[in-house]
DNA sequence: GAGTTTGAAACT
DNA sequence: CAGTTTCAAACTC
């Protein structure tokens, strides 16, 4: 077929004729590979990377393979497949050696590749209509796109499209392949009652490994830099999805692995989702990694797809750059992965939809309900929280709540790593606070996790990490059916499992819609109900930021206790509890917090003020630095507060989502010092400050979606100006998060319209709309054709990820914008990532939250350029 | 493990 | 909005 195909695809022909095509040539050293895959180019580009990376992030390939039209999906899949399985004939082929020398002189040439790429991705998007017939399809792939834009690319393809050509002809073995590993993937996933991956799970899979695949290749290309992006994004994911997931599983089995290895949990999330079914696949492939990771885990993949085994070879050679970068990236991480075979099923799942996790645990209810119910995680982060206070209260310096990364030295350390991994990638600031806002919010999603698996080791582990019985225990609930904030495990958004010691539990998959309602009308009541009651800002992100702007980090209680004896020096005090000094809105009596006393007098500050106009001379200069940052820091800790901590009441997921966001977001509070210096310096504004600050709530509450909250806070506290005028939420939101890094600030200027598609996100306002509209223009422009704005801001109710055409478009964006590398990229993806859930509301579109990532780059580019 | 204390949540 | 009741966690023994 190799031949055949070049010859099937004309198109591909005259690509090679195009100058690109020659230059291409020169470039890789095999270029007779190039020629006969260019065809398949694309589609093996595809594979390789999605083997590597994207399938695995979000949706298992397979599935996507199977579905659909969409480009790769059919063709894609299947080629994967059957060049997987098929291969057994290739292995021999050198080419899978070759493919990886390839890759490396690709690398050089990637960014045209990706230019290339997001042609002829675009050409494989009208292409791909064709979708079931693989050879038809193929040979548009080989004579559109791939030839035209791979050229580079075609040394790693070449390889593969060898196999392709080969595997062309065993196509309908590959399909059986594909089923087969359907079969085997629903197996892995151990889906109860043979469910089958919802269909949006698929697509989106599709999509996405779409997308992966455009990425992976850059990856490839570029791995340092991508590694970061994507891990960053990868990570974003986890986080979104792993909270919705973990809490999913609450009452699921959970995995033993994943509890049995607790620090894993997280990185093995991630690399679940990273890896993903490429694990399945690739594990294969990697044997090293394999064996780093669990032997068992990838024994069970080889031994299910045993069949494809000799695909092994072919993967590997390509693959085996990027996954080996992914394990150098996850190595460390792997050790503990033992437990992520089970993750790594669960992943899967977790990409596609709620269902699949609920599938593989015991309780079937369970899995939607954790998308749905993902919980906002309150009580439990204050049990994080605690357990890092106790950290904290080590350490004085920090201020009175610095997050403590160190909360779940697991979570920490993988996230740490993967943040250090994106630091010294170069992009990876704005990973670090995505790493705080995981750790902040890991903290968070592990207890979480905990609390959904309560009965799950994870907790145990938890348990054990944090030191905290809290964290481990659950609701012991009598009379409010665990459907009141009196529970825990309702406040926390997660549903009470077999921990708990309740009676008369509502609070259950079973029981979802009722939970839900309850939700509801409680969030009506008090929309901060399920706020978290202390934000946090991780010291990690704080470092990792470079903002001067800035605080160290800072905690922060939203409410404020109302304690009378415990003085707040006991857990009965929610700011104690949340390892968060007292704050003014508390309206404790006798507060001896050692996190922070409440500044509780005004006299106090106004004492303070005082002093810093009259002893200018002692504390003088330095106070006032001081002050003036903590005047700024608290006017935007206000209005971040009140962004932050307002879940909104519709959504509980983005509630979970948010946390991490706005931990990066928040201007860090430092209680002590707050006491002094920002208590003070609030006095003026203080008051202020609150006006605003309420109306800010209602603004948030009312129509600011979450991210949108999120993000504005940030751009408020940029802004600096007390009076916080705020950009409209929709508009900043996405500037602001750029923003918020430093130097990536200066990207966001080039990309105003941005924003938008979070607003969209958030809630489908109106101002959302009109953004999302703008966004979607960008993309249209890159692509060449016209992308829905629709599609461009899914709505959180909107279950299913944009049209795989959409998504393509994004691949291809995405690709571009990598190729270009624009320096922020990272940043972008961070903000972004963290937001994607919204898109998906409960389940975070892959797509959109990829379009979200790649938009950035593409704004960054169409600002360069 | 039982009982008490505590403060938030819920209710009026 | 304030006061009271209910509730479950936190704490003590």
């Amino acid at each position: 077929m190799d031949t055949p195909d070049r010859g099937a695809a004309p198109p591909a022909a005259r690509a090679e004729d195009s100058p690109l095509f020659s230059f291409i040539d020169s470039l890789s050293p095999i270029e007779p590979l190039k020629s006969a895959y260019s065809g398949n180019s694309l589609q093996a580009y595809h594979q390789s990377l999605n083997i590597t990376s994207v399938s695995s992030i979000f949706t298992s390939p397979h599935h996507n393979a199977q579905k659909e039209s969409k480009l790769s999906k059919s063709s894609f899949a299947d080629f994967s497949e059957n060049e997987l399985c098929v291969d057994g004939t290739d292995k021999d082929k050198p080419p899978s050696s070759s493919n990886e020398v390839r890759l490396l002189a690709c690398t050089s040439t990637i960014t045209r590749e990706s230019q290339t790429i997001t042609s002829s991705a675009n050409e494989g998007v009208v292409d791909l209509p064709q979708g079931p017939n693989d050879l038809p399809q193929r040979g548009r792939f080989f004579s559109g796109s791939p030839d035209h834009n791979t050229t580079p690319c075609h040394g790693v393809r070449s390889d593969l499209k060898q196999d392709k050509s080969r595997k062309l002809e065993a196509i309908q073995t590959a399909k059986n392949t594909l089923e087969k590993r359907k079969c085997l993937f629903s197996t892995d996933m151990q889906l109860p009652d043979g469910c089958q991956p919802a269909n949006d799970n698929e697509v989106l899979g599709c999509e996405w490994d779409e997308l992966v695949s455009v990425t992976s290749g850059e990856l490839l290309a570029f791995d340092s830099s991508m590694h970061q992006d994507h891990r960053g994004i990868q990570l974003a994911v986890n986080n979104a999805e792993s909270c919705g997931y973990l809490l999913s599983r609450l009452a699921g089995d959970g995995d033993i692995a994943d509890r049995t290895h607790p620090s894993a949990s997280s990185q093995a999330y991630y690399q679940d989702m990273v890896m993903g079914e490429d694990k399945a696949e690739n594990a294969q492939v990697f044997p090293e990694d394999i064996k780093t990771i669990s032997g068992e885990e990838i024994q069970d993949n080889l031994n299910e797809e045993n069949a494809c085994n000799p695909l092994d070879c072919k993967v590997e050679t390509q693959q085996r750059g990027v996954r080996r970068r992914c394990l150098v990236f996850e190595a460390s991480r792997y050790p503990h992965k033992t437990a992520q075979k089970e993750s790594v099923a669960n992943l899967p799942f977790s990409t596609r939809k709620g269902k699949s996790p609920a599938q593989s645990h015991t309780n079937p209810a369970k899995t939607p309900s954790p998308h749905v119910f993902r919980g906002i995680g309150l009580h439990l982060n204050a049990l994080a929280l605690t357990a890092n206070d106790k950290i904290a209260r080590q350490n004085p310096s920090t201020t009175a709540l610095v997050p403590s990364l160190k909360i779940e030295p697991d979570m920490h350390g993988n996230v740490l790593s993967a943040g250090d991994n994106f630091i010294h990638s170069g992009a990876g600031l704005l990973d670090l606070q995505m790493n705080n806002d995981d750790c902040s919010a890991g903290g968070f999603l592990e207890n979480d996790h905990i609390s959904s698996q309560s009965s799950s080791p994870p907790k145990k582990r938890r348990k054990s990490d944090n030191n905290d019985d809290d964290s481990c225990k659950r609701c012991s609930c009598k009379k409010s059916k665990c459907l009141k904030l009196y529970c825990e495990c309702f406040a926390a958004g997660v549903y009470c499992s077999e921990p708990c010691s309740c009676q008369g539990c509502l609070n259950k998959p079973i029981h979802e819609e009722i939970v839900l309602s309850t939700r509801k009308q409680i969030e009506f009541r008090n929309p901060l109900a399920f706020a978290p009651k202390v934000i946090r800002l991780s010291d990690a992100a704080q470092e990792t930021q470079e903002d001067p702007n800035n605080t160290p980090a800072s905690a922060r209680h939203k409410r404020g206790c109302n304690c009378k004896k415990s003085s707040c020096l006991k857990k009965y005090c929610e700011c104690y509890q949340g390892g968060v000094g007292c704050s003014t809105n508390c309206r404790c009596e006798t507060c001896k917090n050692t996190f922070g006393i409440r500044d509780g007098a005004v006299s106090a500050e106004n004492e303070e003020m005082k002093q810093v106009g009259e002893q200018t001379e002692s504390c003088g200069k330095e106070k006032e630095n001081d002050l003036q940052n903590s005047n700024v820091q608290s006017e935007d800790h206000k209005l971040v507060e009140l962004a932050v901590p307002i879940t909104p009441p519709f959504d509980v997921s983005s509630s979970l989502l948010k946390q991490p966001n706005f931990s990066n977001a928040k201007p860090p509070r430092p209680t002590k010092p707050r006491s002094g210096s920002s208590s003070r310096s609030k006095a003026p504004e203080a008051v202020h400050s609150r006006k605003i600050s309420k109306v800010a709530e209602s603004v948030f509450d009312e129509k600011m979606p979450d991210i949108l909250k999120e993000a504005s806070s940030p751009g408020i506290v940029k802004t600096s100006s007390p009076n916080g005028k705020r950009v409209s939420p929709p508009h900043n939101a996405l500037s602001i998060s750029p923003n918020r890094k430093g130097g990536r600030k200066l990207i966001l200027k080039s990309i105003p319209s941005f924003p938008s598609l979070l607003g969209d996100m958030g809630s489908g306002s109106a101002a959302g709309n009109a953004d999302s509209t703008f966004s979607a223009s960008p993309l249209a422009l890159v692509l060449g054709r016209p992308v829905p704005a629709a599609s461009l801001s899914p709505k959180r109710s909107a279950p299913f990820p944009p049209p795989p055409t959409l998504s393509v478009a994004i691949a291809v964006v995405t690709v571009a914008a990598n190729s270009i590398r624009v320096p922020c990229s990272a940043g972008h993806m961070h903000k972004y990532i963290p937001e994607i859930p919204k898109f998906g509301g409960q389940q975070a579109s892959s797509s959109a939250a990829f379009a979200y990532i790649s938009l950035p780059l593409l704004f960054q580019l169409a600002g360069d350029g």
